[in-house]
DNA sequence: TCGAGGATCAGGGGCGTCCCCGATGGTTCG
DNA sequence: CGAACCATCGGGGACGCCCCTGATCCTCGA
């Protein structure tokens, strides 16, 4: 935790392509945090945001995930490199707390990650530790966000456990991927059925997973099929 | 249309597990919405919702669709069941356009669905008018709903399809077609592997599957996941 | 009150999935 | 040539998936 030392309120920018959200966004910071936050602009999409974030430069900038325009992702991408506001920090809050939102949305370069069925004081509390540099997550989210960067899945190591494959391999993969069964795999390619067991055992092996199911995941996650 | 005559403003109960969400609705009703929408109470899941709905017997109850304690259409059925408040109507406010989502709820007996992006003068325009019997929905939500309840055959047969499925079929279903083994179910639904077996039996003889790789891709297809 | 349907569970069987063990022939490379 | 790797196949086994029959308990409506 850093020093709770602050000079003035925290500056503010709100970025929701709800404006009836924004609006309760508005009125909880101004009553559970009277004097501590004071909200410089509101922003209902992506341009509209890098426009308030440029001219304003607030120390957080309140920031949902999925946005017209290319989601809140491509609002702190966009402003990072224009060379606006370094030191403006970024707070999520979405209603999503689906893994690819929140580590797309970390990777993107937010501080921080909340849901929107957080309080009003908590929220508060979140944008001050957030404008002091601390990472904040809700702590449903908390124990996954470590595990994705503590040594899950590199894009790089995806490549090369692909390259592991044969091709013959890779041929059976995308068979299984899609639903075939050993059986419709062997008769497609013109092989037995142990033939197709044998280079299974080798994709799962190599590709250190353990089951039809989690290489169907596996294979769509990264568009294979 | 009906007429534009009333006599006092439009009570009104707001149902949404998002307290400032709650709040920025009810800041927009009473600027926008200014003598002529009166907010009754506030409820932030199922029980609530009915209790205030019972006790306040409101002109109109602006219902999330996505509720704690079974959703909207669950406090619409227990309030209808209960015999209460015969001439409430219902509006449902989501920020959500899914199909079912949207049908579910109009099913569940609302009067009309309009999503979050709406405005306030919208709002309570839109509040006016399910008061007075009109149905309301968002222009984007307009064109389908009509040809669900019109003979279509996509919207409607997915829906007669998922309407045959008891509520814990679905979830069975719902946890299977995410890849979930029969023993995994079991567990997070703390009932035995046998009774799973039971319902996916169910669950594949009443949409006419034959597998759990079909069931995958007919959810996926339906943007059941 | 009786039947219908839903939720729960059991046993048993056929087949699919995935693993272990093994084997043969083909290639490339040092 | 031998080592390494690949593609091909087999036996056997443990376990998962899906079906069938049959059962109990409960709720709801005719």
């Amino acid at each position: 935790m850093a020093t709770a030392e602050r000079k003035g309120p925290v500056s503010v920018v709100i970025v929701d392509d709800h404006a009836m959200f924004r609006r309760g966004v508005r009125a909880e910071l101004e009553s559970a945090g009277r004097g501590q936050v004071a909200i410089l602009a509101e922003a209902a999409d992506v341009d509209e945001a890098i426009a308030a974030v440029g001219e304003h430069r607030p120390d957080v900038v309140l920031l949902d995930v999925h946005l017209p325009g290319g989601g809140g992702a491509e609002v702190m991408r966009r402003v990072t490199a224009g060379g606006g506001a370094p030191e403006t920090r970024y707070l999520a809050l979405s209603v999503s707390d689906a893994a690819e939102d929140v580590i797309g949305t970390i990777r993107g370069g937010a501080r921080g990650y909340v849901t929107k069925t957080i309080t009003g004081p908590e929220l508060v509390q979140a944008i001050g530790r957030v404008a002091e540099g601390d990472a904040v997550f809700s702590p449903r989210l908390a124990g996954f966000v470590l595990d994705a960067f503590s040594g899950s899945i590199d894009v790089a190591a995806v490549d090369e456990d692909l390259d592991r494959l044969t091709e013959r391999e890779r041929e059976v993969m995308r068979l299984i991927a899609r639903g075939y069964a050993y059986k419709e795999v062997a008769k497609e390619l013109f092989i037995s059925i142990k033939t197709v067991e044998t280079h299974m055992s080798s994709v799962l092996r190599k590709l250190q997973l353990s089951s039809r199911h989690e290489l169907t995941r596996w294979a769509s996650d990264r568009r294979l099929l």
